[in-house]
DNA sequence: TTTCATTTTTGTAATCATTACAAATATATA
DNA sequence: TATATATTTGTAATGATTACAAAAATGAAA
């Protein structure tokens, strides 16, 4: 974890000023790494911080994506869920436990064939399928 | 277009009861192969068939998906958009003018690392970012 | 064809995530 | 301290989707 010890600097570094809410919505990230939806931000830091707004949380995670210190998944259709590795990974959904796992894949073997000088910005690669605990 | 003089055919093939309202959604969609959201299909459908109801659409299109002769495309947050085009094969989106495209990549030489003995049964490749012709 | 059961469609209301917005609070600066 | 700016909060609005029950269509049996 090597943003436990000064979220702060990390933030300021990132040109984000660190307010004690925008702190805790990118500890609860970094500690937990279990690409949370926003309710699940919510209803575990409202514990520290009662007079927590969910609208809180909405405008942090927007601002820390727009600042690309956090990014997006979107596995499944009704919920968006957030992640603080920004680096270039997978996600599976295990369609039994529900539990989303991170893997490494190669960009460059990807081999697309038809978007010739296309520019490509993000990628999103997303599975779906039986996790190795949950196979019989 | 190879459903285009038998699309009842087709459903039926596909355990579907092919009736007016079914066959005409899986018409748009093959006919377009524009990546529909569902109000897409709606405005578009209700010309022909004024007493048609959004949730018929949002009914037909579960019915499709379970039977697998349509897939869902979630490169957006907020919308579903659907493709009658069920073979493996990934989805950009142009941030300038919006559009879709559909790509083909090589799903075997993704070399992914770490998920020894899991089972994939999905796959969902999305790229954001320029296309060809949003190029100056 | 008529009757009855089943399937499909429709319309309305409910749900739920997200956004808009303005007031309240906190922070920074002069 | 006074003032401007940034952040947070709470409520209301939006918009996609789902739930649900009534209406309509379809199919099978008599």
């Amino acid at each position: 974890m090597k943003f436990e010890s000064n979220i702060g600097d990390y933030l300021k570094e990132n040109e984000i000023k660190p307010s004690f809410q925008r702190i805790k919505v990118f500890e609860y990230l970094v500690d937990k790494m279990n690409h949370p939806t926003v309710d699940m931000i919510y209803k575990e830091l409202v514990n520290d911080i009662p007079t927590l707004s969910k609208t809180t949380i909405y405008n942090t995670l927007k601002l820390f994506v727009e600042h690309k210190i956090v990014s997006v998944v979107n596995i499944e259709d009704n919920e968006t869920r957030y992640d603080a590795d920004v680096s270039n990974h997978g996600h599976f959904k295990c369609s039994k436990c529900g539990k989303l796992y991170d893997f490494n894949y190669e960009n460059s073997n990807l081999s697309i064939k038809n978007l010739q000088n296309f520019k490509i910005e993000k990628t999103h690669l997303y599975l779906n399928g039986i996790c190795v605990n949950c196979m019989d």
